[in-house]
DNA sequence: CCCATTTGACCCTC
DNA sequence: GAGGGTCAAATGGG
């Protein structure tokens, strides 16, 4: 079990350096050696968990199995696994990714303050898609979600959902928000959050209703950034890599 | 009436 | 047996 405590510890260590690095950054007054070095922090932490889990060590977030049980029940599904992490300004939850998910579930998490909610695919029995996503509150911060989406999206809407990966540049003249669609209270906070991007196709996307909600976006990288208090981890199979990357290419201007 | 959410029960894995 | 994930009936809103 020291693997399991490698890795969560590894993983505390990421997401505090990923914090820290995007608060820096979000700093104008922070010096430019302070901000290169927590990048070069969280980078370096990265590749340590990279490492970690090249070595034969399940580096998963939340500390969950490195196979999900999903994908021995479902077949075809969970062949992708990617943890967004999502701030939002207002407390009242996080966003849409420009797909429709379902809430099918939701549990109270042993040690965790808030409970963990199930989605899954509108479109699951009319088109047999088997993307899911669980989307629970951060304990550190109320205002983080921690999405996991397992599975790809195989629906039509997959298409539907234009991918949004914008250069920093193009996020600090027009940062594209989250935010939820309803206005729901935070105490259900997740029961909104259905519009999200999940199969590597689509990365993320954003949507499209005008003034949504302030401050909080994201940007795709080499798989993780942060950026005015949004960060998200992207994990997926390792076969996946050179296609993320791949991907990436199609949304450049 | 249709669809989404809620929630307790059930199932599976460890 | 505990904990997490899913199912399905009940419920409510548009």
């Amino acid at each position: 079990m020291e693997d399991t405590a490698l890795a969560s510890e590894l993983e505390r260590l990421q997401a505090m350096a990923r914090e820290l690095d995007a608060r820096v950054h979000d700093d104008e007054g922070a010096p430019a050696a302070a901000r290169q070095l927590c990048g070069a922090l969280a980078a370096s932490v990265d590749r340590a968990v990279r490492l970690a889990s090249g070595s034969g060590n399940a580096v998963k977030n939340n500390g969950q199995p490195s196979q999900p049980r999903n994908s021995c029940r479902k077949a075809g599904a969970a062949k992708v696994r990617m943890q967004v992490r999502v701030a939002t300004v207002q407390d009242t939850g996080p966003l849409n990714d420009g797909l429709s998910w379902r809430k099918y579930g939701q549990k109270d998490i042993l040690g965790a303050p808030y409970p963990r909610s199930y989605f899954r695919c509108t479109h699951r029995h009319t088109q047999d898609c088997a993307a899911t996503k669980q989307v629970q509150r951060a304990a550190a911060d109320p205002l983080l979600f921690d999405v996991v989406y397992i599975g790809a999206h195989t629906c039509a809407q997959q298409g539907a959902a234009l991918p949004l990966l914008i250069s920093r540049e193009q996020q600090q003249q027009q940062p594209p928000v989250f935010g939820q669609e309803h206005g729901s209270p935070a105490a259900t906070e997740a029961q909104s959050i259905h519009q999200w991007p999940v199969e590597p196709v689509t990365p993320f996307s954003f949507p499209s209703s005008p003034g949504a909600i302030d401050g909080c976006y994201m940007l795709a990288s080499s798989g993780y950034a942060a950026v005015d208090g949004l960060g998200f981890d992207m994990e997926y199979e390792p076969q996946l890599d050179e296609f993320f990357f791949d991907q990436s290419d199609l949304f450049q201007p």
